[in-house]
DNA sequence: TGCAATCGTTTCGGTTCCGTATCATTACGC
DNA sequence: GCGTAATGATACGGAACCGAAACGATTGCA
């Protein structure tokens, strides 16, 4: 449990923002940071149908996020050997990185915050 | 200061943009988010040239966002009539409802994180 | 008064994303 | 085997965004 009050927290969400735009960072979409994050988060396995339901979104977002993702090797697919039709999302190393990176910022930041 | 492990504010970060994502909420770019975050919480007068020098970005980028975040009504724009070359951005009712809410969205998650 | 500088907008070609609908592949019950 | 269900990918028209460059409007200085 970690006591946030409002003004900090916008201030906090700001100044992440300004970090990652200023950085020129892959300018992921709210929703891609989302898919990303729970990937590398929530317990696997992910694939398609499991996040598109997770973030109540269309099965075509998800792809379109995993070929963008995927183009930037923050994710990868994988068949599953044991039910072909799924396709399995897995971590990389580069991915792992980023996620790592995106972390500190808002560590940094927070230890930061004001009052 | 805000003590915050690098996992903690993982979590936090994907339990946002979930809640974002799931509620349908204006699906933002980072960029729009740090503009808009910018205007409600740094001091005034904002202008175009000023945002784009704080987000590193070019004037297009602010012309456009403040395009579509006023079609919302998140924003709101304003001949200067000191400087009519000028452009003064400006804050509105609903965009300030709407910044609100995300910080409460922070602190609720925030208040809800394990460890 | 004329001219250069400043400001925000617009245009251009190209890319990405959206939602809906449809498609190919695979699995499974009859 | 055959049809049905389920999964992920694709096609489509439309919308938004990008960076670079050019543009009109406004200012201020010579």
């Amino acid at each position: 449990m970690v006591a946030l009050r409002p003004l900090q927290a916008l201030r906090l969400w700001q100044q992440v923002c300004l970090a990652e735009v200023r950085d020129d960072m892959p300018d992921l979409t709210e929703r891609q940071m989302a898919i990303l994050l729970t990937v590398y988060l929530d317990p696997p396995p992910h694939t398609v149908r499991g996040l598109a339901e997770k973030l109540k979104v269309t099965k075509p977002v998800i792809t379109r996020a995993l070929d963008t993702m995927g183009a930037m090797k923050l994710l990868a697919r994988h068949r599953d050997e044991r039910d072909r039709r799924n396709v399995l999302i897995r971590r990389t190393v580069e991915g792992a990185l980023f996620v790592e990176r995106i972390g500190d910022v808002v560590v940094a930041n927070a230890a930061e915050l004001p009052l």
